[in-house]
DNA sequence: TTTAACAAAAGTATTAATTACTTTTAATAT
DNA sequence: ATATTAAAAGTAATTAATACTTTTGTTAAA
């Protein structure tokens, strides 16, 4: 049980957003640089303190929308990092988030004042404290969540055809899907519309494009990868 | 980026624990009564403050042992519950963990002399502040543990029989599973071991007692029920 | 103007898993 | 003996997943 709350130590509480986006068809993520020791020169992923009168999930939208310009982010808990040494500063309780964000859509300029860089998932930098194990869990976070619900409308152009779509699968997976079988699987869900335009720039004969459907279609709790 | 640590607002971490047990065919919830206002005579989950020297999975485990007597318990975090106002009684931020435990096998006499008493999960009394929401995410959390590994260990006696086993899942899922094709789901696993001995208590035929393999069984990441 | 090339899109055949049932079994109680 | 009970085993139909092959429409080169 909670006792008296005025003698109890109280914690550093920060959040770290794992930033997810999709470019030239890789998964990427948004890391800074650390400019002082120690780790001078490490990355990091994008982070920030909690306010008093604010949540955890305000904090971490908060941090994200002031750096990339965007709002209405799809955010998700990933988990708390709290080893009592985790962090050579001293001690701060962590909240890991995870966002999708659109890499085309989002503020250059600003992300670039801050010197945040994107970096493909599969060829990270050296990450400070504990950040790695971070993204590595809140990656496995996301596969959870690209399994039963489709992605995409956060990462992909408003327009996209179903070879980017699978692509961006392979990436999250990390292996490659049947294109024939990812279609049917992809369209029994009804959750995408066909577009009367083509992408002819992969094929001859040229791909459709899709977009998402308007309707809250992402509702499905249907299985959609089996992992 | 975090800035330097000393003028950072510092807050109130707690832990939270749903903690889960089964009982006379039913899923339980260990709770506490409150015994001040406000929100007296309302209950409570099994809570505690996070010590400046342990993260907050040392806390819950630390909470939790203490209060049952038990060790080696199953623990997995649930999510952070931040709202700035959730508690009437301050600014607190809690992490929510979710155990399961094996009500024959804890130390009773501890538990009653706290005061905390068990209670089947679709007949709870009301919950203080959020504590209701918990218990729900938590126990969303343990279908989705559930749907992948073979819970049952941490809940069951070590003997048991298939007919207590699918009743259990039953009642995580809040459905009726066919007796045949769920035993040959379970059975298939290759997760239990069948002894020579019968439980006639339920039919004249008796149904024989299983127990877990003690290897590693539990480490399929293969999909048990569909949900 | 044909033909080769390309990836999209559609189709197919096989296997595996799920689901809804039915039948058999072993013991007990009438 | 016979009816009863739930366990345990079995079956048949359906659905889903997988590994392929074929067709299509367009462009670029022969």
């Amino acid at each position: 049980m909670l006792q008296q709350y005025d003698f109890q130590e109280p914690h550093l509480v920060a959040i770290d957003n794992v930033v997810f986006g999709y470019e030239q068809g890789q998964l990427k993520l948004l890391l800074f640089q650390r400019t002082i020791e120690p780790s001078k020169g490490d990355w990091s992923l994008v982070g920030g303190w909690v306010n008093p009168d604010e949540s955890v999930e305000d904090a971490a939208y908060r941090v994200l929308t002031s750096l990339t310009g965007l709002s209405d982010l799809f955010m998700e808990q990933v988990e708390v990092f709290s080893k009592p040494d985790r962090d050579p500063g001293g001690r701060v309780i962590s909240v890991v988030f995870y966002a999708l964000i659109n890499i085309q859509e989002h503020n250059h300029q600003l992300v670039d004042h801050y010197g945040a860089k994107w970096w493909p998932v599969n060829d990270l930098p050296p990450l400070i404290f504990d950040h790695g194990k971070m993204a590595e869990v809140a990656l496995e976070k996301l596969r959870m969540k690209a399994s039963r619900d489709l992605v995409g409308r956060d990462l992909l152009p408003a327009e996209f055809t179903l070879t980017q779509l699978r692509n961006l699968y392979n990436c999250i997976f990390m292996k490659e899907f049947d294109p024939g079988n990812f279609r049917k699987k992809i369209l029994s869900l009804n959750a995408l519309r066909r577009l009367d335009k083509k992408d002819t720039s992969e094929s001859k004969k040229g791909a459709y494009y899709y977009t998402f459907k308007n309707i809250e279609t992402d509702q499905f709790t249907e299985r959609i990868i089996n992992f």
